[in-house]
DNA sequence: CGCAACTTTGACCAGATTCAAAGTAAGTGG
DNA sequence: CCACTTACTTTGAATCTGGTCAAAGTTGCG
């Protein structure tokens, strides 16, 4: 567990968040650029490998994912981990935490990346205040639920291959989305652990079950990463059918 | 799929609510009680196997479950089920579909159950005049997110006996905490298959594995459900802390 | 009584784990 | 710049957990 967090020396303003500019994020209306501004306490940048909120702690602070991937996961007394859910750029972070504050599971840095960080406590005051703000957490609350459905049933009923093959569409898909791929790198920046750990398998028959899927020319495993040559015949090959997203909210 | 849906002749007055006499929930303040006695707008009882939401259809209603047992899950095209998790009195169904209303799982009917029905275009009007509901109404998603959690967390790296001995210790208390047992029937009515599907087992193997646990005097099997006699033990089995809770919201 | 749904058991098989070890790539300090 | 270390990937072999197939037993119900 590294420490590489540090506050970012210059912050973003929201009115020239990168977020915004993308397809995939809904628009700011009226007033409400005005107060995610005043809602937004701080920036914070931290290397791979960092850990952003521990499992157990509590935690004042909320945030949005501004650039870069991290990772939430658990972990049983003996080691064993399990990887619930990835984050990519515009993913809230820390909500299950709710009333108490007190987290459940650790997040981690996958990449370097960049969080706006909000304070909880005015989470209230946004409520009151913003109703149409208040509905976007709701929805992104919901969103996430209906995520880890799907990863439900993947872990629960789809076999090794078609687990994997889920997995690396999904990745794929939500980074293409989040603006998080630049046309110079498009790899999903996980080890062969990381798809272990977030599909219940073993590293040993996780490798196996890549090849194959190298081998079908699907994916290519490199740059410290995975690189996705055929995203439609993955999901095609997990039986996944994503549903089309309109703009998302974010904040 | 079984269509015993009907109208319940006799509606519940949210004043004399049953579940806000229980520990396990909080009370409403001020005008909240008022407000969502506008905001029900029926309520719904059903037989045991009922589809009361089917995947992939619009559903414009949200519901309370007031008395009774439900269960979401999904399959995949080749009929492989996953039951994604089970409702308890006081839980909120139907918010996964937020936005478009277009539901990806289906909710069936374990038990006779009793629903209180909302319309799902009132929930904007909710959130705009009773913030502190609204803040309710993502608490609870925030809580089914952390409850999604476990089950990834057991299906992915727990072992057959300890998936089965987490989750009946889940159910049991739920159930224990939603007022659901009577003191004469504290059977968790679900059968082998439904813990087959909710564990991704195959339906032998969670018997013989269910049996050890009968062996082990943690439960037993009858009145076509589970009897858990001992519900620490089992949580021990399981590796599993849970958390203690407060009284939680409904709505 | 007879059907339907569910539970139980045995035998065999397969997918996935564990163990072991070698190969590769990137990063660090001398 | 090279030797060394560390983290990650790859492969083979033995083992085991859990799946599939088959069939019988049980329970509840019309």
């Amino acid at each position: 567990m590294k420490n590489g967090k540090s506050r970012a020396p210059n912050r973003t303003e929201c009115a020239h968040c990168p977020l915004s500019k993308l397809e995939a994020f809904r628009r700011f209306e009226g007033d409400e650029l005005a107060y995610v501004e005043k809602f937004k306490t701080g920036e914070l940048t931290a290397d791979a490998g960092t850990t952003i909120i521990v499992d157990g702690a509590h935690n004042a602070h909320l945030y949005t994912l501004l650039s870069g991937w991290a990772f939430r996961y658990k972990i049983l007394e003996d080691g064993r981990r399990q990887i619930l859910n990835y984050a990519v750029p515009g993913d809230l972070l820390g909500l299950q935490g709710s009333i108490t504050g007190e987290m459940q599971h650790t997040i981690e840095a996958l990449s370097p990346l960049t969080l706006c960080v909000f304070e909880r406590d005015k989470v209230t005051d946004l409520f009151s205040k913003h109703p149409s703000l208040a509905y976007d957490i709701t929805w992104i609350a919901a969103r996430e639920e209906r995520i880890l459905d799907e990863h439900l049933l993947s872990i629960g009923r789809r076999s090794a291959l078609e687990r994997s093959a889920y997995l690396l569409a999904f990745l794929n898909r939500r980074a293409r989305n989040s603006g998080i791929f630049t046309t110079k790198n498009n790899v999903i920046p996980i080890t062969q652990q990381h798809v272990a750990d977030t599909l219940g398998l073993s590293i040993v028959h996780t490798n196996k079950t890549l090849k194959k899927l190298r081998e079908k020319k699907l994916i290519e495993w490199r740059d410290g990463g995975c690189l996705v040559l055929d995203e439609a015949r993955l999901s095609e090959l997990a039986g996944w059918e994503h549903t089309d997203e309109k703009r998302r909210p974010f904040i």
